[in-house]
DNA sequence: CTGAAAGCGCTTACAG
DNA sequence: CTGAAAGCGCTTACAG
């Protein structure tokens, strides 16, 4: 911008830009829930390198996996001059959304599952869950324990690769695969399913879909009062900021969502302009974090 | 929409439509960290109200305080057909984004302390915190400490309601006012805010500009063998969704983010259309959460 | 009350 | 290589 336009205070239109070009530089991203830690730092990452390529970036959220809200939301973003989409496909709103998209727009996914079908319609990025969900399982298993017992996040995707990886790595051991528990989203129900596993004696570890549940799966320990990690062993998935304080320190896997949402980001670009060139995921694998939750069985 | 144009899958071009009637219906928000419990929150109430109300909304996330890297994003979102922008100035990137809008553009703000210039210069939307903080200190006060320390995060907005409210309370109290201790936006530096608090035996109770802080303090305490609550009390500010179920569960004040940034929207819809009716702001009071991190004093 | 025309602020293909 | 014209897909004020 010259100084005599920047002086004038000349600003141009997007809208008008967008109309005659007939693309715009934009994005909009639908995600579940801004509140939770993985998805907010998936945007967080989609962002930062949106914004570093010149893009803008919109957001859309999926309160409901009800199909009509779903298909609500989809219409929004699927104007002719709006842009592309990115979805965070982690739970069931956003595979749905996927689904409902209208071809003719430019759709991206973060997904969880790498074998979903979902990853195989549209472009996706992920992070290597299911090989981090095996690693901390046998880390559990070379500790000395039984068997891992894992607590999960039902109706999400459907199939989840941290609990392929958990499964897989406990058959590679020759050890009994029991039933996963029934988590759920909220802390709560992370809470819950530690109750029902602090009731049976025979579990000493168990493998959380994420810290949100692990934290819950703790508080029941505590409530029950089985020590951790001296009965119980617990891990989780994630590696929030705040779980290396939590009490005891959580043992986790940390995912990189800030590096899967710029990668997410790059794949996008190009996919809308294959010219510009393509640089290498560049997310950090997932990697277990080995803190106090976690140790030998008594 | 017609059945028949439904068939035909048209779609409006929100950028002809932006274009012609010289209006967009969006919303963008800058923000420093979508990561945040609070401002990820706000952002969360101010989508769903933008969608029932047909708005889209983008999001600018304010990486750097750093004056260019504001101004750019300023710049960004000035756009003459790109609607209006909503400001969560919780911190210094967000006030100056809040200085450096130029006039013309639609702005409204979520701010932190209301005694702020940034809530006089532009329409502000805030949580009564200066109350709520008193009364967090009062309640430790009358709980028999003889005095309660603070954690801030310095340099944020200069000045936070909520510090205000735990120095008025004090000196009503005619008690002693000891030096803020300076903590910051990251769990560490909570920690070692925690670890200079725990080092000073006449220190029994603390009060946490926010939980994150206050989870660090929580940790600090233990590891230098100051029993929570029977030693020492903290309190923290926020209520995340995890605070129940911290070992020991956090004294906290509940504060409504989602609320606040549907007040927010509302506000900025009432700034853009005089003629739609206005609503009395929704968000719930804060509300001091008693749970297990306090206690009398030994 | 209905319908054709002008115009929103840009980009782009084309004439000069 | 430069400059004037057409057109992107809508809205809106105006003629009929």
């Amino acid at each position: 911008m010259s100084a005599a336009i920047r002086e004038l205070g000349f600003r141009p239109s997007r809208a008008a830009r967008a109309l005659a070009s007939g693309r715009t530089a934009t994005v909009t991203v639908l995600v579940a829930n801004t509140t939770l830690y993985g998805p907010s730092a998936i945007l967080q990452g989609i962002e930062e390198a949106a914004r570093a390529a010149g893009f803008s970036v919109g957001i859309g959220v999926l309160d409901s996996p009800e199909p009509d809200a779903v298909a609500a939301m989809v219409e929004r973003v699927s104007d002719p001059t709006a842009g592309a989409v990115i979805v965070i496909a982690f739970d069931l709103a956003g595979v749905r959304a996927l689904r409902a998209m209208p071809s003719g727009v430019a759709v991206v996914a973060a997904v969880e599952a790498s074998d979903a079908t979902e990853s195989h319609r549209y472009p996706a990025v992920w992070l290597d869950e299911r090989v981090a969900a095996a690693a901390a399982t046998r880390y559990l298993l070379e500790l000395g324990h039984e068997t891992v017992h894992y607590v999960a996040i039902p109706s999400s995707t459907g199939t989840s690769d941290r609990m392929r990886g958990w499964r897989q790595a406990l058959a590679e051991a020759g050890v009994a695969v029991p039933d996963p528990v029934a988590g759920g989203w909220t802390l709560r129900s992370g809470y819950e399913a530690g109750r029902a596993l602090a009731a049976d004696a025979a579990v000493t570890a168990v493998l959380c879909r994420n810290d949100d549940v692990a934290l819950g799966v703790l508080r029941a320990m505590r409530a029950a009062g089985r020590a951790v990690p001296d009965e119980v062993s617990v891990v989780g998935f994630d590696d929030v900021p705040q779980a290396a304080f939590y009490a005891p320190a959580l043992t986790t896997v940390r995912l990189d969502f800030v590096g899967l949402g710029r990668d997410c980001f790059a794949l996008l670009r190009g996919v809308l302009d294959p010219l510009v060139p393509g640089r290498a995921p560049a997310a950090a694998t997932p990697e277990l974090i080995v803190r106090e939750s976690s140790g030998p069985p008594r």
